[in-house]
DNA sequence: CCAAAATGATCC
DNA sequence: GATCATTTTGGG
């Protein structure tokens, strides 16, 4: 069998189906690759893209015409690679890839247009009255741009019906002209900040990354507050006057108006932000200019990562080591990695900034596939702030409270001077749990396996999970008791109203991503406490990032224990990337800063590594483990979710999957087993979870593994490679 | 018994 | 993902 086919072109789909189809090409016409193109499929027309030529696989009977072209730049030769790398890595359909690709599909359509008015010769034989009001028209015209009706009117002092009738009877025209919203330019000439001389030479080293104009990835490695930020900027200018565009990913939460701020104070213009808040029409216009090259810089989550850059001359992800990065529905991909693979296509350089890198990324480095930059000192010379543990076992708080003697005196003392103190929990709600005093029972999630959350602020119970929400009742559910609700363990709301209680005077504000529903409200109690207006700052982990508070002097996390529970690989590192960052919020300015760790278990050696600001002994120890048990990044994992409404059948699959395990030398498969979270939104889940050696790819073990696994409709199986998540 | 609802196959 | 044909279910 031939496997191209005169006259047929291949078109992807953004649609989860195995492959791409082939299509027929009409008599007379072309379409270049990458073309997003109108196909038929079944009774609907849908819009695909040109990945080829045809393969000649499908019948000739069943063959349907391209019908037609949209009006926008075919997809780049590099992103449809993408697409493909994407979807052979984490093995989803190419189309489901495509589909992030496609995300907005009205930027496909025609630009839209509006109709100006412009000025033409005028003819000296003319008949027509020139009215005062026509005069006017004329003057505004005469050596001004041509203007849209509204406005023209609006200018020359006339109703819109004079601007009408002129140019309807030819004394001015009305032209059509696309619609287009001017991005600002961002100015990579533009003089930059004075840098220390260690931020200088980090500087260079990835400016010079950028002027080799090829693909290279580097770590740029610096404690919190060592500036990072100018540091990489300094990469984007260069990266920006060398005409190239710019993609920066930041964890969501950390996407704030600081550092866009921050961003626009040195370049002159604020990037094109690419995040969930925005209206389908900044969508449209933002896509669009980002295809046609007109915009220099792109901010955004990691959804920003399939934009259809022009002409990409740099990638930045920073915070690299967030665990944000990993999507987990649909198509669970990786940005941070998926950055460095999109890098290569394009034959970018990429950076990868952190305070405390990913074991993956330390790893790249000493094997030579990163290149590495180094910021050691803290800006201006300061130390990070002093941590010191709080053993619990001899500082017990109060029956009931959560804050210890030594935390309730540094406050006390923050307090009296004047400065602020931020107390972290990562735990939103009252409580985590709540129970009956009367029988023992939990208050649990309907359809998770999981307690509902007490929110008291919004006066329901509330499932991290699914997103179930209940009102409180009074009597229990299983014994019909009433008023014997008792709250158990601690809620960043039942912090706050402990401390409200210990410091009635303090000003006192919750930062959490459920009492500050959107990102102006987080913006102005960032100000706020900016301004010093708030004196305890209560926050889970969106206190953490991407923010300089220059009076905060005391941080004290609550319960540093609550991420190392549950075991999961990567438990110690995601504790001490997390508490690290934390603890570097205070004392940023001339101010020194102390940071108490509240902890049941300061033996443990993320508490150790903290004390002792020892990052270099903890990730050595840390990678010896990993090495040890042949985890990543020395192994290779990928877990497979098998999940459905009725345990028989989700185990009857299991059954199936586990037969044709596959099994050999470095090949390990460890399951099934019910998953932590063994119901979520109603389905029963289990886990298996593949191990290989790294020099074993996982992706043709899957494949063969379970092509010809049959599944019944309520099942699913999800395939989730290199697994951030283990629930 | 019929009809709505669930399931499964197919789309090029 | 959407659609259509086929099977299942359930109410009277």
């Amino acid at each position: 069998m031939e496997n191209t086919a005169a006259g047929t072109l291949r078109v992807l789909l953004p649609l989860p189906l195995a492959d791409a189809y082939d299509y027929s090409v009409p008599e007379g016409q072309t379409f270049e690759p990458g073309a997003f193109v109108v196909v038929p499929l079944g009774k609907r027309e849908v819009v695909g893209v040109v990945w080829g030529e045809g393969t000649g696989g499908v019948a000739t009977h069943k063959l349907r015409d391209i019908v037609g072209q949209l009006p926008a730049l075919p997809m780049a030769d590099a992103m449809r690679r993408f697409v493909d790398w994407v979807a052979a890595y984490t093995l989803a359909p190419p189309g489901a890839v495509l589909r992030m690709a496609m995300s907005v599909p009205t930027a496909l359509l025609a630009p839209r247009t509006e109709v100006v008015y412009r000025a033409v010769p005028l003819r000296e034989d003319s008949a027509l009255k020139i009215t005062s009001a026509r005069r006017r028209v004329l003057a505004q015209l005469e050596d001004g741009p041509a203007l849209p009706l509204a406005e023209l009117a609006h200018l020359a002092g006339v109703g819109t019906s004079v601007v009408k009738t002129m140019a309807s009877v030819g004394l001015i025209e009305g032209v059509e002209r696309v619609m287009r919203r001017n991005f600002p330019q961002p100015d990579g000439r533009r003089e930059g900040p004075a840098l220390s001389a260690e931020q200088a030479v980090a500087a260079q080293g990835l400016v010079d990354k950028v002027l080799a104009h090829g693909f290279s990835a580097t770590l740029l490695d610096g404690v919190p507050g060592a500036g990072k930020t100018e540091v990489y900027f300094e990469a984007i200018a260069a990266a920006l006057a060398a005409g190239g565009q710019v993609l920066v990913l930041l964890p969501e939460i950390a996407l704030t108006a600081q550092w866009l701020k921050r961003f626009e104070d040195r370049f002159g213009a604020p990037p094109a932000a690419w995040h969930s808040g925005l209206t389908s029409l900044e969508r449209r216009e933002t896509w669009r200019a980002i295809a046609e090259g007109r915009v220099g810089v792109v901010v955004g989550a990691r959804s920003a990562l399939f934009l259809p850059f022009a002409n990409l001359g740099l990638i930045v992800v920073d915070e690299e080591h967030d665990g944000s990065f990993k999507q987990e529905e649909g198509v669970t991909y990786n940005a941070r990695d998926m950055a460095v693979v999109r890098a290569r296509l394009v034959s970018a350089p990429v950076v990868l900034a952190s305070a405390t890198p990913s074991l993956e990324s330390v790893v790249n480095v000493s094997s030579g596939r990163y290149g590495a930059v180094h910021l050691p000192a803290r800006h201006g010379g300061l130390d990070l702030a002093k941590l010191s543990a709080v053993d619990l076992r001899r500082e017990q708080p109060a029956r009931g409270r959560w804050l210890s003697p030594p935390v309730v005196e540094a406050m006390k003392q923050t307090l009296a001077a004047g400065e602020q103190t931020l107390l972290f929990l990562n735990r939103r709600g009252y409580a985590p749990l709540t129970l009956c005093r009367a029988c023992g029972h939990g208050i649990e999630c309907p359809q998770c396996s999981a307690w509902l959350v007490e929110h008291r602020f919004r006066r329901s119970l509330i499932c991290h999970h699914c997103g179930h929400a209940e009102p409180p009742e009074q009597a229990c559910k299983s014994c019909g008791a009433v008023d014997q609700f008792v709250a158990c363990g601690p809620g960043v709301e039942r912090l706050a109203e402990e401390a409200m209680a210990l410091f009635p005077e303090a000003r006192l504000e919750l930062f959490t991503s459920d009492s500050l529903m959107n990102r102006d409200e987080a913006t102005a109690a960032v100000e706020r406490m900016i301004a010093g207006e708030i004196d305890i700052l209560i926050g889970t982990q969106m206190a953490a990032k991407g923010h300089h508070f220059p009076n905060l002097t005391l941080v004290a996390v609550v319960d540093a224990d609550l991420g190392l529970n549950g075991g999961d690989l990567r438990a110690a590192e995601r504790t001490f990337q997390l508490l690290y960052q934390v603890a570097g919020r205070a004392g940023r300015e001339d101010r020194p800063g102390r940071a108490l760790v509240q902890t049941h278990m300061p033996e443990h050696a993320v508490m150790q590594a903290l004390v002792s600001g020892d990052r270099e002994r903890f990730v050595a120890a840390e990678l010896a483990d990993r090495r040890a048990a042949g985890m990543p990044p020395f192994g290779r994992l990928a877990a497979l979710i098998i999940s459905g409404p009725e345990p028989a059948a989700v185990d009857n699959v299991c059954a199936a999957v586990a037969r044709r395990a596959p099994h050999g030398d470095g090949i390990t498969v460890l399951g099934p087993s019910t998953a932590p979270l063994a119901l979520l939104r109603g389905r029963h889940r289990r886990r298996f979870l593949l191990k290989t050696r790294r020099d074993i790819a996982l992706q043709p073990l899957l494949h063969a593994w379970l092509e010809r696994i049959g599944l019944p409709g309520s099942v699913r199986l999800q395939i989730d490679v290199d697994p951030y998540s283990f629930l």
